[in-house]
DNA sequence: ACCCGTGGGCTAATAGCATTAGCTTTGAGG
DNA sequence: CCTCAAAGCTAATGCTATTAGCCCACGGGT
């Protein structure tokens, strides 16, 4: 009976696989079992190397979030202002088209509680760094870039989700519908750096 | 062994109870096993009224959309432009932070091929209506209402997504993130809607 | 060269889930 | 009052995670 050699690491990457060919829930659908079975060995046997398959699946989803964060700094090095917006907006989307397993797996907030997700938090700092360092380059009041911060991640992730999960039927085109949500996004940060109101001749109603 | 007077309608009743009962991964956590308990009724005699899980899952979901969808409408009612798409906006944000289980299950989206997602569908569609009907005040050219609908949908959904799954860890005012994103949203469409091009001063660069 | 301990694999067992098959009994309508 | 469809039941299958406990492979030291 000779030993698999697996490894953490090893472990993860047969997770990735899963995820990976599991479609866009690939990451809902991951089980120890499926990987135990692609790692030739048997499930409890992954318990030497994992600690459960929450812990699992918070590795991958570490992973991904990562994965994220280089792709949208490496799509926004170099540029800035609209420019690096429309960039990282991009960047996000294509790797969530690519990768809508991992995507998903990015979605799962890290337990603010949990001290083992410290590793989890941090990574998605990470994440959300890269798009305030992008708009940062607006001039914003301080107190503002949280709100433009907050709405580009919005404006993208919900784009990306709808997407995924075949929320948009009509046989238009998507990328150009991206690209004037992106477009509203980069004129609303434009103006709230500019100081003037978002609306210029439109009264502001109340909002209940 | 008097009868439990089981229907299907009362089933879902029950589904819906354990979703609410769940918090925001209610939707999630939905178990047949939870509904019989319930029920007070072993768990295959729901088979009687429903044909499984994930049928289940399915018209827990329809009432969440309808729900959703009448909420929308109630809320833009009398109203229309800037006006009507902040009161959407809000009463969906709204129905989202007061139900986060039926939220979540709005988000699995019917399945196209499924004859039997035909209700679900319709539901489906029918939300998205309010949405254009909304818009449609914008009097935006037929070929950009699309573009319209989708990033509004992008926006709202994108933020309570991000809000429900605990994304936005900064203690600054959500309300407020909420109201900006919403401002940059109306201001987009309006500008959409009078041909102008939503960037006024900047230069169209390469989005790849 | 041997020996020994760590640790990586195993099987067995428990417990929760959905689902199907088939039996029993309720209770309403003729 | 009788009957029969429908509504409940138990039993069984098969999937999942997880824990307990065993055994042997293998690297490091004597």
């Amino acid at each position: 009976m000779p030993r698999a050699g697996l490894t953490r690491e090893a472990v993860v990457r047969l997770a990735l696989e899963v995820v990976d060919d599991g479609g866009p829930d690939g990451f809902a659908q991951l089980t120890l079992a499926k990987v135990a079975s692609r790692a030739g060995v048997a499930t409890p046997s992954l318990y030497k190397h994992v600690g459960s398959l929450a812990a699992l699946r918070r590795e991958v989803s570490v992973v991904a979030v990562r994965e994220l964060t280089t792709a949208g700094a490496a799509a926004t090095v170099g540029r800035s202002g609209a420019d690096a917006v429309r960039a990282l907006a991009h960047a996000w989307r294509g790797y969530a088209v690519a990768q809508p397993g991992r995507y998903a797996a990015t979605q799962v907030g890290p337990d603010p509680d949990d001290p083992s997700a410290a590793e989890h938090r941090q990574a998605a700092a990470e994440s959300v760094q890269v798009a305030a360092a992008v708009l940062r380059g607006f001039a914003l009041p301080d107190e503002r870039l949280v709100d433009a911060v907050r709405a580009a991640r919005s404006a993208i992730h919900g784009f990306v989700m709808l997407e995924l999960g075949g929320g948009f039927r009509l046989p238009q085109d998507l990328d150009r519908s991206f690209g004037v949500l992106i477009d509203m996004l980069v004129a609303g940060v434009t103006a709230l750096g500019e100081g003037r109101p978002t609306l210029p001749e439109v009264e502001q109603l109340s909002p209940r």
